[in-house]
DNA sequence: CGTGGAATGAGGG
DNA sequence: CCCTCATTCCACG
């Protein structure tokens, strides 16, 4: 199952969050369909009936406390035994950086023995966009890449690249 | 300054 | 194997 939730000062983006009883197997930014009031879903009230109602409500909780404070510090249940051994320590690393700071391809690649190419593409396989927070990583010389983004070249409807920068400019991160 | 190659990890033809 | 990628650094002109 899965939940859209509105993405903020967009109404053109949904953030599409898929779990199961249990965790969240998915997040990713959606074009939002209209035709669906998704705010009143948003806003539903707490429902403790079964344990999938029960992480929704949590779901739908954090995202709102974030995207009201971006201090807010997430707890939700999600896998990260997908990817490789080295895109798990990636994914850990991306996890210890605060809101208000970022880093580099390059510092996490020295931090790991790694190389700054290997970094964008563990950051690119994310599946848990915004509670694994691989928007807290930008390029030496400007913002980097977003969803498989760059300045350079958009490769779908939605500018990824915006939501990177909304999210930065949210946690009120000093980016160039 | 621009350009090109190397290093790195993973996925795809 | 070869290529492409959310990069970066260093060499060279």
């Amino acid at each position: 199952m899965y939940i859209n939730i509105p993405f903020p000062n967009s109404e053109q983006i949904s953030l599409s969050v898929s779990f199961t009883d249990d965790f969240i197997t998915r997040i990713e930014f959606i074009a939002a369909d209209l035709s669906q009031d998704e705010w009143v879903q948003y806003e539903t009230v707490d429902d403790n009936s079964s344990s999938a109602a029960l992480l929704e409500t949590q779901i739908k909780k954090q995202f709102k406390h974030y995207f009201l404070n971006s201090e807010h510090h997430f707890s939700l249940p999600y896998q990260l035994d997908k990817g490789t051994e080295f895109q798990q320590k990636v994914w850990q690393a991306l996890i210890q950086i605060p809101a208000g700071e970022v880093k580099t391809y390059g510092q996490l690649a020295r931090e790991l023995n790694s190389s700054p190419r290997a970094v964008g593409n563990a950051c690119r396989s994310n599946h848990y966009p915004v509670i694994i927070p691989c928007h807290r990583v930008v390029s030496a010389s400007g913002i980097g890449g977003y969803a498989g983004d760059t300045l350079k070249s958009q490769t779908g409807s939605i500018a990824f690249l915006s939501i990177k920068h909304w999210l930065l400019a949210h946690e009120k991160a000093n980016i160039k």
